[in-house]
DNA sequence: AAGACACGCAACCGCAAACAA
DNA sequence: ATTGTTTGCGGTTGCGTGTCT
């Protein structure tokens, strides 16, 4: 259920503003979700250079375009996860959504908010009517496979610059990704995006052994020991892998 | 067929922490 | 040390769609 997009247009004008850097609102256009994909591919997440807060951005981001997003509805052994992480920590979904690859908070948050809450409460309400307990087991199961998934994360872990941003694009082998999600699924804007970035498609498009993929190192649980500052690496980011003039057109 | 209601999802809001100047 | 800005998080709202009456 895809809400249609109520903007009504994509100059800036739109929302009562009409200068042209008015911050827009409200529901993202294909075109600015296309903009912001290649935004961060190029600048990472340091540079929001849309009419857009940097809030809105993060959050489109985050929650619906990076390409390690799972796509499919929450399964049924996803739910119980998730259950029983809230028993554990509560009603931190970050924390949740860290270990559960590919789903976001906000997802996480709206599954448990409109189905899993609801569910609950009427079996405390029906398990109080019978005396049963209504609380779900915490199943043992289930965090094994959390467990199991943080160490799949963690298998063979390499130094990573500290200064890196949350969300940082590399070339990655990803026959060898070590159980990361690879994103190819049905990322149309990510294949597109990657493309355009050096026109060179035995790097950039996906299904190759090297793909433009996007990580999240808190996903990853890494280590903070293995964190450490490597002395100019953002400049051989910005200056080796995306010259910050090659995508000054799409500003 | 049409209106009312419920549901699910995307996005906004407010706050706090982290960071930069 | 102080102030301003940015980022991240959880709670909440708004709206499109599906279902019921």
């Amino acid at each position: 259920m895809v809400r249609k997009p109520s903007h009504g247009d994509t100059t800036g004008a739109g929302n009562g503003g009409t200068e042209a850097t008015k911050e827009r609102k409200g529901l993202w256009s294909p075109e600015e979700d296309e903009r912001l994909f290649a935004q961060i591919t190029y600048h990472g997440v340091s540079t929001w250079r849309l009419r857009r807060s940097g809030k809105s951005c993060r959050l489109r981001w985050m929650n619906y375009l990076r390409p390690d997003l799972k796509k499919e509805p929450i399964s049924k052994r996803e739910e119980e996860v998730i259950i029983s992480l809230q028993q554990s920590l509560g009603n931190r979904w970050s924390t949740i959504a860290a270990r559960m690859p590919g789903r976001t908070d906000n997802e996480i948050k709206n599954y448990w908010n409109s189905r899993i809450r609801k569910r609950l409460n009427a079996a405390a309400k029906a398990g109080r009517d019978d005396g049963a307990s209504a609380e779900p087991a915490p199943a043992a199961e289930e965090k094994v496979e959390v467990e199991s998934t943080n160490a799949a994360a963690e298998a063979g872990p390499m130094p990573i610059p500290a200064r890196f941003p949350v969300f940082a694009c590399q070339m990655l082998d990803v026959v060898g990704g070590g159980g990361m999600s690879s994103g190819s699924g049905e990322s149309t804007l990510s294949t597109a995006s990657t493309q355009q970035n050096s026109g060179d498609e035995s790097e950039a498009s996906v299904g190759d052994s090297n793909v433009i993929h996007f990580l999240s190192f808190d996903d990853l649980d890494y280590p903070a020991d293995l964190l450490m500052d490597v002395p100019g690496a953002m400049d051989a980011w910005e200056s080796e892998l995306y010259p910050a003039n090659s995508i000054s057109s799409l500003n």
